[in-house]
DNA sequence: CTGAAAGCGCTAACAA
DNA sequence: TTGTTAGCGCTTTCAG
């Protein structure tokens, strides 16, 4: 635990010049340099970030936050963020609000506190109007969820098309009664890939029946399997099914098989968002995939040059159909 | 962005009572507290982490190594242990080492240069010699996977027993040819599961068959494909099998059903994690349920006294056979 | 109960 | 190239 003055001491030089063999070693002679080394390997020295932090201001940290760490969707983007946060020499904070306000305000704390330089969020439960005032005097980033006509610079991708994709390509298999399990539509997806569903339809002159179209209040697997129990107790069962999101997919494809019918003979699936799980399904699921680590790169990269002061531009990424078992007939 | 000073000055005391009214209220006259707290809110200030970090010599991050974090494995375990953390006023730097050595040293240096105060490992593949010189000056716990024999302080469960547990609940079944895929045996818990394992197969005087043994290199569903597969092609095929993690049983059950075999009617399954994803499969599967919340709890709890500078005990928890669809005849 | 002052470990401006 | 020194924002001891 020895600290700068110790190692300058003990190499007879300042401690000013310890602190550049640390940062520039370019700028001191090797001979000095050597003397400087060979104190800090004897004396076992590590520099403390908590001085080297205060006298910077700066934490070098990135918070990350997202809704659930039980959610596999994020895990990708996590990544991306992560790699470049450390390409960068920073790290990341990644934390959890369980779409609770309280813990939110916790980590709004964490960064006016300073204890993180910026924030990027992925949670679209989040108060947008607190984070946009949190916005204005610190870094923000959001990713994946964002806010329309907003001020905060986002990365995403473009739900309404992904959609549109996706019912699409069920249409095109001769399908002409697809379901929709959506997620609540408080949130600006759910409403962007209703958009796109209904797109589809309507483009193929199909008929958009209100009985066909269910809202989930959660996302998780639980309230996929809820949802098809729902659309096959219709009289008209609906042949296909896309749902905006994998775990609900795979709600569905379990309630199918439960129900003695078989995907996709008797009813097709799309998923969305291509989480790891969804290609070990029997049968494996046709899914939207997301280009979630280049989102969390991108995101990260944002996020660290709004710190250095620059400004950054939002950006749109593209999605692709992944056609697996559940629409292969 | 205001600071302690121009509060001070605001309020016409000194930085001095502005530091007691946000640390130990009771220590200054309600007068003059007043006075301070309409100088924080008028300036809209927020005390910075990185000047009070380097003033008590701590960071008030705990730093927690887990090799993935698509390894639902660890979520539940890594929510016990924020929320232990947050509750005592610290939050915890989730830390992927991808079984990578590399980027094992940065995490090192940061507990080395006091960026967490301290560290819980999950991470079975760490380097143990070097995580052992660390634990001598820096307080370090180690969580599920341990080191026998080691000084380093644990929770974990007796694999050893569960996997007895589940071997025992396969035979009374009435299956005598049980498999067992395991994961490589450099893993401590890997060699003790296949001691429960060879247990229970003595005690009803079943044959120990190395056919009937598959070590797997990694534990994703992939692999598990793999060693079922291998095991299908077997003359004299299983009548069960345990699989030391659940990722690799649903690998399993995906082979078999893809076979088309039924489980448990042709082959029996027991997983061991109990992984959210447990009950999503077809059929929902048997497996051992570690107390993972708890793990967390106990490790966040050892490792905060550890930093206070206290003892702890090594703890070893209970575990539980969960008894479902793959098994259930 | 309050204030003055030292100092946590580091970096960087300035001077030599 | 190297050293001196101020200071990042805070807490805490010591006096008063």
């Amino acid at each position: 635990m020895a600290n700068i003055q110790e190692v300058a001491q003990k190499a007879g030089v300042s401690v000013a010049t310890v602190s550049r063999v640390l940062n520039k070693p370019s700028s001191v002679t090797p001979k000095t340099r050597l003397k400087v080394e060979n104190a800090i390997k004897d004396l076992n020295y590590e520099p403390s970030m908590l001085g080297r932090n205060l006298r910077n201001s700066e934490s070098r940290l990135l918070l990350v936050l997202i809704p659930s760490i039980s959610n596999p969707f994020y895990t990708e983007i996590i990544n991306g963020i992560e790699h470049t946060a450390i390409a960068h020499n920073y790290n990341i904070l990644l934390c959890q609000t369980d779409s609770n306000p309280q813990r939110e305000n916790i980590y709004f704390n964490m960064i006016k506190n300073r204890l993180a330089d910026g924030l990027i969020s992925m949670d679209p439960t989040i108060n947008m109007q607190k984070l946009s005032e949190l916005a204005e005097t610190h870094p923000t980033i959001l990713c994946s969820e964002y806010e329309e006509g907003g001020s905060i610079p986002y990365v995403t991708i473009d739900s309404e098309l992904a959609a549109y994709h996706a019912v699409k390509h069920l249409i095109k298999l001769g399908n002409k009664k697809v379901a929709l399990i959506n997620s609540d539509e408080k949130f600006l997806y759910a409403r962007q890939r209703r958009i796109g569903y209904e797109k589809a339809m309507k483009e193929f002159g199909l008929p958009i029946r209100e009985e066909w179209i269910y809202n989930t209040k959660e996302l998780d697997f639980q309230h996929g399997v809820q949802a098809m129990r729902l659309l096959l107790q219709q009289k008209d069962r609906p042949s296909a099914v896309f749902a905006v999101s994998d775990t609900l997919a795979i709600g569905a494809l379990k309630e199918i098989n439960a129900s003695g019918l078989r995907v996709p003979d008797d009813i097709a699936v799309v998923g969305f968002d291509k989480i790891s799980f969804s290609n070990m399904t029997n049968p494996t699921l046709t899914t939207i995939a997301q280009p979630m680590y280049q989102m969390g790169v991108t995101a990260a990269d944002m996020l660290i040059n709004r710190i250095k002061g620059n400004k950054v531009e939002s950006i749109v990424l593209d999605h692709e159909l992944v056609i697996r078992e559940s629409t292969m007939g």
